[in-house]
DNA sequence: GCTGAAAAGTATTTTCG
DNA sequence: CGAAAATACTTTTCAGC
């Protein structure tokens, strides 16, 4: 993991698509050199794949909201793991220290829907309580760093 | 916006390298539709592009948080924003409803440095007061879906 | 271990219907 | 929208550092 690495995972954050001759040029190596080295940093760990970025809101996910999770005492927390995988609105969840046991990012197409989501999440268990924060707007979205 | 593109969008998602004609085939189209529809949709703005994805701990930002931020009266987003922008360990943020105006997600390489970051953040103006939920694991990672 | 040049194999892009 | 041709990219091979 030397400084080329990092200049190739910058480079493939900023386009997942770009071209290995395009890294290379950049780079100062041969293309089949840079192909080996995205392999490598794929096999180590350090870059899991590729993806695209979608405009939630423009395809009709128009709400997005942080709700914070509190569970029932002895709650398992690969129990609340499978409950949220469950969900599809869920798109991330941790745990976390804090009041919380653990916050959830929401996706919906709506408030109602996001409503009927906290609801059934409250109804399902292993969550006695939440409170949400709902997103009005993005202040920072960065892509990640090397 | 019919069920290919939607189809197009999600086996990009899933893999944001895959080839034109690898999508195709899957999606029973030529690979220069399928090209002029990823082009159609990069223009509408659904899909903004592609990236990479990097695992963050690997590479020694084991330190993440949810910090919720409270602003001095009459701060403006724009100004909080700029300032957040300063520090690169801000991925992202949100302006929210709820108790506290604002949540940054920040990444560090220690606790060390997240207190410091906090700190900072406090000492820069408009940022009155913070409180934060440290992650300690991940529950639900998932790619987003069209 | 790492590198790259060259050849062979694929994929992309353009053209045209 | 797709077939076909032209171009570009990727991947393998092989040899050198």
């Amino acid at each position: 993991m030397d400084a080329v690495d990092r200049q190739i995972l910058t480079l493939l954050v900023q386009d997942g698509r770009r071209t290995y001759d395009d890294i290379a040029t950049r780079v100062a190596l041969s293309p089949p050199s840079v192909r080996r080295r995205v392999d490598r940093l794929q096999a180590d760990g350090a870059l899991h794949g590729f993806t695209a970025i979608l405009d939630h809101a423009a395809l009709g996910w128009t709400t997005e909201a942080l709700v914070e999770l509190f569970f029932a005492p002895g709650t398992l927390l690969e129990e609340v793991a499978a409950t949220l995988r469950d969900y599809p609105e869920v798109v991330e969840a941790w745990s976390v220290t804090g009041e919380a046991d653990a916050i959830a990012r929401v996706r919906t197409r709506s408030n109602a829907d996001l409503e009927r989501l906290i609801r059934a999440l409250q109804e399902d268990g292993s969550v006695l309580r939440t409170r949400s924060q709902v997103i009005l707007s993005a202040l920072v979205t960065r892509p990640a760093s090397a």
